[in-house]
DNA sequence: AAAGTACTTGACCAATCATTCAATAAACAT
DNA sequence: ATGTTTATTGAATGATTGGTCAAGTACTTT
């Protein structure tokens, strides 16, 4: 054996995951990384590889921390199907015009620019987001209109992409509204033309 | 009078805003930027300002090119409410993963990528996205829950961001249907739990 | 034709970017 | 202790970034 490291591995994890939701992946300079991890750049090239390493580490971190929980919230028989859909929703709202809550949602961020440009972040993304809308579906089972999940995944991305716009809490807190009307039996629909 | 520019204006707007809506703010350089507009850089600066402020006169223009039309045709009375929401997301649905289509939403981009950090940028994109709001809240009004148009707004995020993730024109189409069967009286919510 | 004015050009700038690497340091095995 | 192996450091890399500017060019006015 050699000398072992001396950071954490799963504290660098979680320091890149920040830093890249913050800034994205083009805002997150060396710098930034560097001051976050408190490693620097060699470290982080033998321990890691490149930027585009990193920032994958990042999106796997995010996944495990804030995709899988919520994952298994929704399969969390315990609770009332509209309950969970609401947990879905509840941090975004709360997040809302603070300096945290604006970083949105690393995937939704990674989608949009990243995704278009790189393969394994495409397929990094679409994975984990497919497993929420997975989850959703299997949530929502049971209650009739199993298609509605993908309304309420949809929202999922257009509320964090209302977030990131500056949007208040006011108007985020009426869109989570609409989403739970949808549970409710009648009268939920428009008027035909 | 002096020496006329050569260059037309509006052409060059519309270079900037197809520039920034395909590559992101972080991502044109101004040798993509050179490249689009036909101009150098002294020419840029000296017209348009600094790079933030042409980032400006794309969203600008991308309001003028995409927001002001949908806009209107939401408005136009000769057809149903229903078709009109649609006409919303087919170009969406139409453009899932071709190049083009791939470019998303110039709004959405900028909301994720500029408006935290850039006070005037979300100033530009939060209001040509509540004009898109307040004109689908018109659209759908008299066809009784006006609330329904916040769900429709905000899957209109959603949809732009699943097409820079990559998902496919049948993900995208499916989606577009629950939207539309909004305007279906009976049978559309969930059971309650 | 001469003068004046505005636009265009491309070289130039300092700063920053991601990346590499030789040198140093720290641990374990012998 | 000594040698081997691996981790860390920080300076140096070349490329690229956004931005500036003096010189040259093309037009209008007189």
């Amino acid at each position: 054996m050699a000398r072992p490291r001396k950071f954490d591995e799963a504290e660098v994890k979680t320091a890149l995951r920040d830093v890249f939701w913050e800034h994205g992946f083009d805002g997150a300079s060396y710098a930034d990384i560097m001051d976050a991890t408190g490693l620097n750049k060699g470290s982080l090239y033998a321990s890691f590889g490149d930027k585009r390493e990193l920032y994958q580490h990042a999106i796997a971190d995010y996944a495990r921390a804030q995709i899988t929980p919520g994952v298994a919230m929704l399969k969390d028989k315990t609770i009332p199907p509209k309950d969970r859909i609401a947990g879905l929703f509840t941090s975004l709202v709360n997040g809302a015009q603070t300096p945290q809550g604006r970083w949105g949602c690393l995937l939704c961020n990674a989608a949009i620019d990243q995704a278009p440009f790189d393969e394994e972040v495409e397929k990094s993304v679409t994975g984990a987001l497919s497993r929420l809308r997975k989850a959703i579906r299997a949530c929502v089972k049971g209650t009739v209109a199993e298609d509605k999940a993908e309304l309420i995944w949809m929202a999922y991305f257009g509320g964090h992409v209302m977030v990131k716009a500056g949007y208040s809490k006011s108007v985020l807190r009426t869109h989570k509204s609409q989403i739970l009307s949808l549970f409710d039996k009648s009268r939920t629909g428009l008027q035909p033309y």
